[in-house]
DNA sequence: GCCTTATCTGCAACCAGTGAAAATTGACAT
DNA sequence: ATGTCAATTTTCACTGGTTGCAGATAAGGC
């Protein structure tokens, strides 16, 4: 369940990968290791900011995108602006609210049994699913 | 299936709206009706600009907002850029090719059996299930 | 045909994100 | 400890996608 890096684990694993270990990227490590919110790039540069003044907008992007490439963060599109970012690599699905636009990750069981016909020789790898719609904060009335 | 509205359709729409029926956007309808690319604003932008030299790229974004706006269109964002739209106004999701970018509608039947545990009074208006992979054209080796 | 009001166009502005170059600094070997 | 070198940070300019604005234009009701 949950299964995000440590902040160490997250330094072993950029050492091992020939990448160096920088004061910044440590901060962004500790910064998304309990993160749930799925923030932006902007986001993390601003709470970045705050015990690190000075720290470049480039970099956090620079740290979000080898991460991402490593596997360790996911990088979502789901309209609005800009890309959000996601440190639980399990498999799971998003839910988000249209008003307040809040993110909240979810659990599918039976998402490998979508699978339509018709995909001509289609070959899957990841399948995202994504639920729009209000979440309890904005109301149901 | 596909049931995406004519450009005579559309243009009652338009008008039953109080919008008026321009050339420009008449010409959109008839681009979007027979389009299952999922084309980006600038290549609608370029294609109607062979049948209509000088049309601006602003009425092409300013008419396609209208239709999300009307919901006859989708505005899909699926990573890479730019927003993608998609005139099938049904409820289907889809396929995307890692690979070349190409976009492929496909329609599932399960997808409302999807209904995790923890919403915590989270209300679903609509789901959106994208496949990632690698279509046929760009072969599977 | 006229008039009103929406629309079109062109351009500037804006936002998210990236490229490039010079200064800095981590990590390893000495 | 120190030196070395490559990776990183920072700054700044720049691109691509999209929207705001203002004046010219044209749709649609009379």
């Amino acid at each position: 369940m949950r299964p995000v890096r440590t902040p160490a684990e997250l330094t072993t694993a950029f050492r091992t990968a020939g990448l160096k270990v920088t004061p910044q990227r440590q901060l962004l490590f500790r910064l998304l290791h309990d993160n749930r919110a799925h923030p932006t790039a902007d986001a993390l540069f601003a709470t970045a900011s705050v015990d690190m003044p000075g720290i470049s907008l480039r970099t956090v992007y620079q740290t979000l995108n080898d991460l991402v490439a490593m596997g360790e963060l996911q990088a979502l599109s789901v309209g609005g602006g800009s890309t959000r970012f996601d440190p639980n690599t399990d498999d799971h699905h998003h839910l988000v609210c249209s008003w307040c636009g809040d993110m909240r990750d979810v659990y599918l069981a039976d998402v490998d049994g979508l699978r339509p016909e018709g995909m001509d020789g289609f070959e899957v790898t990841t399948t995202s699913v994504v639920f729009h719609g209000r979440c309890a904060a904005c109301g149901s009335t």
